[in-house]
DNA sequence: TATTAGCAGTCAAATAAATAGATTGCTAAA
DNA sequence: TTTAGCAATCTATTTATTTGACTGCTAATA
């Protein structure tokens, strides 16, 4: 329920939360004055910061200082006031340029994305390899690389392929291989890619004329290759250095420590992707080494085709309209350039 | 030329660099009395430290303060004084346990060592993927994955594997993959794996009956293959925020900007590998970003062969002999289990 | 000659006190 | 409903004061 705010107090909801993204320093009435959209004295501005912060829009460091946003009142800017086309023509020009790229497959497209995003926004960027269970298997391939080095190639109707090199103890024969291939062809394919276990487990068990030991480890090759898909990679992690907030060392400690253990974001944006761009503001994502964060994710759709998510987190004083501007536009370049056939 | 130290001045430094590591504060002539292989007053032991000071084994933060080992000092102490059989026995045990877990081809087993070495050392670890330059080409295969996807896939003696996956614009034939593979299998067999180009490029280009696009694509892709050998990873990045360096927020910054830039240390580790092990202290890796840091890097040979390296990166007050001890005994145990054949 | 006790001198770090400056909340008038 | 004006509040900055840890030097000692 979005709270009903009249005009003026959006105005000035909106003017805090710039002038304190863009300062870092609390905002007083008397600089929101000079804005030319107010006509009013400070001390009717005073009168609407007082009502602001009583509804839970805006908190105060101290008696004396100016306002901040609170969690809330960041809410309610991201949905109600926030400019989604916030760029520069030079930033756009640079997008272009970044995406021109040469692109190498999805996988690749997704480490540009990153790259351009982290550095048009100036923001440390996280990306994760599309959660590949909802992929449908279009084929399976096993490649004898030497008597006792199988390759399991596994290609999904998204494009995306996934490899693995498995090393046994015996020898393996050309035809045990295309035994293996022959199985497992005909169980998986058409198959969501999803983990072999149960009655599946047992079915292709039963069917495959070679020695149990080889196909469990197949197996277990598989299984460990599907759940390996939600890698996270970092990137720009010094990019919080000049941010004001680094200054204080307790926020420099989370911000390692959540670099660190990549997992714990990478949950976060798995939990509940409703929308193409999600954004989590300090404690919404429920995690306690968040609490001083935000985290924007881009649900990284190229035509429908989930190909992975990416990223931002920041302090809760992000650039919320620049991050989603560019992610829009990234966002549409890709997909112009995709139905132009690019990749 | 290692200055000749008298014997006590050899137990002082030593004493004041590992009180050092230890304490993270100067140290006084008063606290080295303590020591009980000094018979002497702390009057004697202020004497010998001016005089270490002099010819450049210790510096004063300020008069009246203690005194801190030089970069000099760290070096003597490395050369002649540490000890590397620093383990305790429960260390050895963490030790072989960790080791103990499943290890799945050489990549894996580095990754093992490298999350070892993090968690015993509680220092941020970097791992750099072995130069392959020197390995030699066993085996090359094309496979094709659809019409327009191949796979190239090289081994090599080492055991070592790298693939890529390549798209075409225009439709491949199974002949002209047979054709590929004949060709550059012929070429390519035996020889080191080294970027294609000048007249191995032509003569292949010369050789094959497919389009010159397709196989300048191949050969692009392949050296890229080559190319991105030297990528680092690293681990425990957060290990660094209970250090009081940490308290000082240009070393974070520092820190930080190094971890991101991760090529700034692979390049001092494929500098000069003298030894198995190599230690830089502060400036004498010659880069101004890492003057406050030491790296130790253990260039990790699995019986002659190199399987890429591993280094760690702390503050130059590190724990030396402790981190070389580690680095001595997991190289021990790989390679024993190596002969055991186990990987 | 090498060692040591003792003490003055030095400096950083911790503590305390004083000041300046920014901003609010409230009151009363417009 | 808006605004001017002013006291009250609290941080941040500056300055001063104290404390304590070491050293370096000197002169006595073994």
């Amino acid at each position: 329920m979005p709270e009903n705010l009249d005009n003026r107090k959006r105005k000035i909801l909106q003017a805090i939360v710039e002038e304190y993204i863009e300062t870092s320093e609390p905002v007083s009435s008397g600089s929101l004055v000079q804005n030319e959209e107010l006509h009013c004295s400070s001390a009717t501005i005073r009168n609407e910061m007082a009502e602001l912060e009583q509804i839970g829009f805006l908190e105060k460091p101290h008696t004396s200082a100016g306002r901040v946003p609170s969690e809330k009142g960041y809410r309610y800017y991201v949905d109600e006031l926030l400019r989604e086309d916030n760029l520069s023509r030079k930033e756009m020009e640079m997008i272009r340029e970044m995406l021109e790229a040469k692109v190498n497959g999805l996988e690749d497209l997704a480490r540009i994305a990153t790259t351009t995003l982290s550095e048009i926004t100036h923001y440390t960027t996280i990306s994760i390899e599309p959660n590949v269970n909802n992929h449908t298997i279009v084929d399976i391939k096993f490649i004898l690389l030497g008597t006792r080095v199988l390759m399991a190639v596994i290609l999904t109707d998204s494009g995306i392929i996934r490899e693995s090199i498995i090393k046994f103890d015996e020898d393996l024969t050309t035809d045990q291989v295309n035994d293996l291939t022959y199985v497992f062809k005909n169980k998986l394919v058409g198959k969501p890619l999803e983990k072999i276990e149960g009655p599946l487990e047992e079915y292709i068990m039963a069917e495959i004329n070679t020695g149990v030991k080889v196909i469990e480890k197949i197996i277990e090759e598989i299984n460990k290759l599907l759940e390996s898909s939600s890698k996270a990679y970092i990137e720009g992690a010094n990019k919080v250095v000049d941010m004001p907030e680094f200054k204080k060392i307790d926020m420099a400690k989370d911000f390692l420590n959540v670099i660190d253990a990549k997992d714990i974001i990478a949950d976060v944006i798995n939990t509940g992707m409703a929308k193409d761009i999600n954004v989590y503001i300090g404690s919404e994502s429920e995690r306690e080494e968040l609490k001083n964060f935000s985290i924007v994710t881009f649900n990284h759709l190229l035509d429908g085709k989930d190909i992975g998510t990416i990223g931002i987190i920041g302090p809760t004083r992000m650039d919320y309209s620049k991050v989603i501007s560019v992610m829009k536009y990234i966002s549409k370049k890709l997909n112009e350039d995709y139905k132009k056939g690019k990749f």
